[in-house]
DNA sequence: CTCCGGTTTG
DNA sequence: CAAACTGGAG
Protein backbone atom coordinates (compact mmCIF):
# COMPACT_ATOMS: atom_id res chain seq x y z
CA UNK A 1 0.00 0.00 0.00
CA UNK A 2 3.03 2.55 1.06
CA UNK A 3 4.73 1.34 -2.00
CA UNK A 4 1.93 2.15 -4.45
CA UNK A 5 1.51 5.35 -3.11
CA UNK A 6 4.82 6.53 -3.26
CA UNK A 7 5.15 5.37 -6.91
CA UNK A 8 2.28 7.15 -7.55
CA UNK A 9 3.64 10.27 -6.14
CA UNK A 10 6.80 10.06 -8.40
CA UNK A 11 4.56 9.55 -11.06
CA UNK A 12 2.94 12.44 -11.03
CA UNK A 13 5.84 14.70 -10.32
CA UNK A 14 7.64 12.87 -12.93
CA UNK A 15 5.18 13.86 -15.38
CA UNK A 16 4.82 17.53 -14.19
CA UNK A 17 8.61 17.82 -14.48
CA UNK A 18 8.42 16.50 -17.97
CA UNK A 19 5.00 18.06 -19.11
CA UNK A 20 6.59 21.38 -17.99
CA UNK A 21 10.12 20.89 -19.37
CA UNK A 22 8.43 20.35 -23.20
CA UNK A 23 5.89 23.32 -22.71
CA UNK A 24 8.89 25.67 -21.41
CA UNK A 25 11.05 24.82 -24.71
CA UNK A 26 8.56 26.38 -26.94
CA UNK A 27 7.29 29.25 -24.28
CA UNK A 28 9.80 30.02 -21.78
CA UNK A 29 9.90 33.68 -21.72
CA UNK A 30 12.97 35.81 -22.61
CA UNK A 31 13.48 38.19 -19.57
CA UNK A 32 17.21 39.58 -19.89
CA UNK A 33 18.22 38.52 -16.35
CA UNK A 34 17.93 35.53 -17.44
CA UNK A 35 20.41 35.19 -20.25
CA UNK A 36 23.06 35.48 -17.51
CA UNK A 37 25.08 33.88 -15.05
CA UNK A 38 26.35 37.31 -13.31
CA UNK A 39 24.67 36.59 -10.01
CA UNK A 40 24.92 40.45 -9.29
CA UNK A 41 22.42 40.91 -12.71
CA UNK A 42 20.56 37.84 -11.20
CA UNK A 43 20.68 39.61 -7.57
CA UNK A 44 19.31 42.95 -9.36
CA UNK A 45 16.14 41.48 -11.11
CA UNK A 46 15.32 39.32 -7.79
CA UNK A 47 15.12 42.25 -5.58
CA UNK A 48 13.34 44.15 -8.45
CA UNK A 49 10.81 41.13 -8.82
CA UNK A 50 9.92 40.96 -5.14
CA UNK A 51 6.24 40.94 -5.41
CA UNK A 52 6.33 42.73 -8.46
CA UNK A 53 4.92 41.71 -11.69
CA UNK A 54 7.81 40.48 -14.20
CA UNK A 55 6.50 42.89 -16.77
CA UNK A 56 7.25 45.85 -14.75
CA UNK A 57 10.47 44.87 -13.83
CA UNK A 58 11.56 44.37 -17.84
CA UNK A 59 10.52 48.05 -18.25
CA UNK A 60 13.39 49.73 -16.38
CA UNK A 61 15.63 46.56 -15.91
CA UNK A 62 18.49 46.99 -18.73
CA UNK A 63 18.50 50.85 -18.35
CA UNK A 64 19.27 50.03 -14.34
CA UNK A 65 22.19 47.65 -15.05
CA UNK A 66 23.48 50.27 -17.66
CA UNK A 67 23.46 52.57 -14.48
CA UNK A 68 24.51 50.63 -12.07
CA UNK A 69 26.86 48.04 -14.05
CA UNK A 70 27.89 46.65 -10.81
CA UNK A 71 27.58 46.05 -7.08
CA UNK A 72 29.97 49.19 -6.11
CA UNK A 73 28.18 51.41 -8.49
CA UNK A 74 25.41 50.62 -5.95
CA UNK A 75 26.69 51.93 -2.77
CA UNK A 76 28.59 54.65 -4.74
CA UNK A 77 25.24 56.52 -5.84
CA UNK A 78 23.66 56.18 -2.18
CA UNK A 79 20.10 55.43 -1.20
CA UNK A 80 17.88 58.45 -2.79
CA UNK A 81 18.61 58.14 -6.25
CA UNK A 82 18.37 54.42 -6.05
CA UNK A 83 14.66 54.64 -4.25
CA UNK A 84 13.81 57.54 -7.49
CA UNK A 85 15.45 54.87 -9.64
CA UNK A 86 12.88 52.16 -8.85
CA UNK A 87 10.08 54.13 -7.75
CA UNK A 88 7.91 52.70 -10.62
CA UNK A 89 8.19 49.22 -9.15
CA UNK A 90 6.36 50.51 -5.73
CA UNK A 91 7.40 49.15 -2.07
CA UNK A 92 9.25 52.56 -1.19
CA UNK A 93 11.40 50.74 1.34
CA UNK A 94 13.19 48.85 -2.07
CA UNK A 95 15.75 51.24 -2.45
CA UNK A 96 17.23 51.29 1.25
CA UNK A 97 16.84 47.48 1.34
CA UNK A 98 19.03 47.29 -2.06
CA UNK A 99 21.47 49.88 -0.84
CA UNK A 100 22.05 47.75 2.33
CA UNK A 101 22.37 45.00 0.46
CA UNK A 102 25.14 45.98 -1.14
CA UNK A 103 27.09 47.73 1.46
CA UNK A 104 27.16 44.72 3.06
CA UNK A 105 28.28 42.27 0.45
CA UNK A 106 31.18 44.99 -0.16
CA UNK A 107 31.96 45.06 3.91
CA UNK A 108 31.32 41.19 4.27
CA UNK A 109 32.33 39.76 1.34
CA UNK A 110 34.29 42.10 -0.52
CA UNK A 111 32.21 42.94 -3.18
CA UNK A 112 31.53 38.99 -4.30
CA UNK A 113 27.76 37.93 -4.11
CA UNK A 114 27.77 34.83 -2.03
CA UNK A 115 27.81 31.42 -3.81
CA UNK A 116 25.93 29.86 -1.12
CA UNK A 117 22.29 29.50 0.44
CA UNK A 118 23.44 30.31 3.90
CA UNK A 119 25.65 33.73 3.22
CA UNK A 120 22.66 34.65 1.12
CA UNK A 121 20.24 34.46 3.74
CA UNK A 122 22.23 36.51 5.80
CA UNK A 123 21.68 39.33 3.73
CA UNK A 124 19.12 42.17 4.14
CA UNK A 125 16.14 41.69 1.83
CA UNK A 126 17.51 38.16 1.13
CA UNK A 127 14.81 35.31 2.38
CA UNK A 128 14.20 31.76 1.06
CA UNK A 129 13.03 32.90 -2.45
CA UNK A 130 15.34 35.25 -3.64
CA UNK A 131 18.49 33.06 -1.86
CA UNK A 132 17.16 30.07 -3.50
CA UNK A 133 16.55 31.70 -6.94
CA UNK A 134 20.26 33.09 -7.09
CA UNK A 135 21.71 29.50 -6.74
CA UNK A 136 19.61 28.11 -9.19
CA UNK A 137 19.89 30.91 -12.07
CA UNK A 138 23.63 31.47 -11.50
CA UNK A 139 24.75 28.29 -10.62
CA UNK A 140 22.11 26.23 -11.81
CA UNK A 141 21.83 24.66 -8.14
CA UNK A 142 19.03 22.45 -7.97
CA UNK A 143 17.04 24.86 -4.70
CA UNK A 144 13.84 24.77 -4.71
CA UNK A 145 12.13 27.98 -4.67
CA UNK A 146 8.76 28.72 -4.15
CA UNK A 147 6.92 31.76 -5.42
CA UNK A 148 3.51 32.65 -6.12
CA UNK A 149 3.29 30.58 -9.52
CA UNK A 150 4.42 27.44 -8.32
CA UNK A 151 2.18 27.49 -5.57
CA UNK A 152 -0.56 27.89 -7.56
CA UNK A 153 0.27 25.15 -9.69
CA UNK A 154 0.99 22.99 -6.79
CA UNK A 155 -2.10 24.06 -5.20
CA UNK A 156 -3.77 23.04 -8.28
CA UNK A 157 -2.61 19.83 -9.40
CA UNK A 158 -2.35 18.09 -6.00
CA UNK A 159 -5.70 19.48 -4.43
CA UNK A 160 -4.12 21.31 -1.82
CA UNK A 161 -5.72 24.47 -0.97
CA UNK A 162 -2.99 27.29 -0.66
CA UNK A 163 -2.49 29.70 2.52
CA UNK A 164 -0.21 32.61 2.76
CA UNK A 165 2.19 30.40 4.25
CA UNK A 166 2.48 28.12 1.60
CA UNK A 167 5.61 28.79 0.65
CA UNK A 168 7.30 28.18 3.61
CA UNK A 169 5.44 25.25 4.07
CA UNK A 170 7.25 21.62 4.28
CA UNK A 171 4.61 20.05 2.68
CA UNK A 172 4.65 22.11 -0.49
CA UNK A 173 8.68 21.92 -0.46
CA UNK A 174 8.89 18.31 -0.75
CA UNK A 175 6.68 18.36 -3.77
CA UNK A 176 8.21 21.12 -5.06
CA UNK A 177 11.66 18.71 -4.25
CA UNK A 178 9.95 15.57 -5.92
CA UNK A 179 9.01 17.93 -9.21
CA UNK A 180 12.54 18.58 -9.73
CA UNK A 181 14.55 15.71 -8.86
CA UNK A 182 17.22 15.51 -10.76
CA UNK A 183 16.30 17.58 -14.12
CA UNK A 184 17.71 21.10 -15.07
CA UNK A 185 16.81 23.08 -12.03
CA UNK A 186 17.51 26.35 -14.12
CA UNK A 187 15.58 25.64 -17.33
CA UNK A 188 12.65 23.80 -15.07
CA UNK A 189 12.23 26.69 -12.85
CA UNK A 190 12.25 29.47 -15.62
CA UNK A 191 9.32 26.92 -17.27
CA UNK A 192 7.49 26.31 -14.05
CA UNK A 193 7.22 30.42 -13.10
CA UNK A 194 6.06 30.58 -16.96
CA UNK A 195 4.08 28.45 -16.77
CA UNK A 196 2.07 29.52 -13.87
CA UNK A 197 2.15 33.32 -15.51
CA UNK A 198 0.98 32.28 -18.67
CA UNK A 199 -1.33 28.71 -18.52
CA UNK A 200 -1.89 28.23 -14.91
CA UNK A 201 -2.69 31.82 -14.02
CA UNK A 202 -5.32 33.27 -11.25
CA UNK A 203 -8.13 34.48 -12.66
CA UNK A 204 -9.61 31.79 -15.94
CA UNK A 205 -6.60 29.69 -16.00
CA UNK A 206 -6.09 28.18 -19.36
CA UNK A 207 -7.44 24.48 -18.82
CA UNK A 208 -8.46 23.62 -21.83
CA UNK A 209 -4.52 23.70 -23.11
CA UNK A 210 -2.71 22.49 -19.74
CA UNK A 211 -1.22 19.46 -20.33
CA UNK A 212 -1.64 18.76 -16.64
CA UNK A 213 -5.28 19.07 -16.82
CA UNK A 214 -5.43 15.32 -16.30
CA UNK A 215 -3.89 14.82 -13.59
CA UNK A 216 -5.00 18.07 -11.86
CA UNK A 217 -7.46 18.09 -8.79
CA UNK A 218 -8.59 21.95 -9.44
CA UNK A 219 -9.47 20.50 -13.04
CA UNK A 220 -11.18 17.67 -12.48
CA UNK A 221 -13.24 19.19 -9.86
CA UNK A 222 -14.65 21.98 -11.98
CA UNK A 223 -15.65 20.24 -14.42
C1' DC B 1 0.40 36.97 11.23
C1' DT B 2 0.48 41.67 9.06
C1' DC B 3 2.08 45.17 6.28
C1' DC B 4 3.99 47.15 2.09
C1' DG B 5 3.02 50.09 -3.09
C1' DG B 6 2.91 51.57 -8.05
C1' DT B 7 1.21 49.24 -11.94
C1' DT B 8 -1.53 45.95 -14.23
C1' DT B 9 -5.51 43.05 -14.86
C1' DG B 10 -10.21 41.43 -14.59
C1' DC C 1 -12.95 49.39 -8.43
C1' DA C 2 -10.64 45.39 -6.20
C1' DA C 3 -7.11 42.17 -6.31
C1' DA C 4 -2.76 40.46 -7.72
C1' DC C 5 2.22 40.73 -8.75
C1' DT C 6 8.67 35.44 -9.49
C1' DG C 7 8.40 37.93 -0.78
C1' DG C 8 10.63 39.49 3.28
C1' DA C 9 10.82 41.92 7.67
C1' DG C 10 8.99 43.12 12.10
Amino acid sequence: MMEINKKEESDISFRIRNIILAWGEKNMRNFPWRHTRDPYKILIAETMLHRTKASQVNHIYDSFIMKYPDIYAIVDTGPHALKNDLKSLGLSYRGDMLYRLAAQIIEKYDGNIPDNIEDLKSLPGMGDYASSAVMCSAYNSPAPFLDTNTVRIISRVYGIKPTDSSRRSKEFKMIMNSIIDSSDTRKLMFSMLDFGAIVCTHHTPECSVCGLNRDCIFYREMK
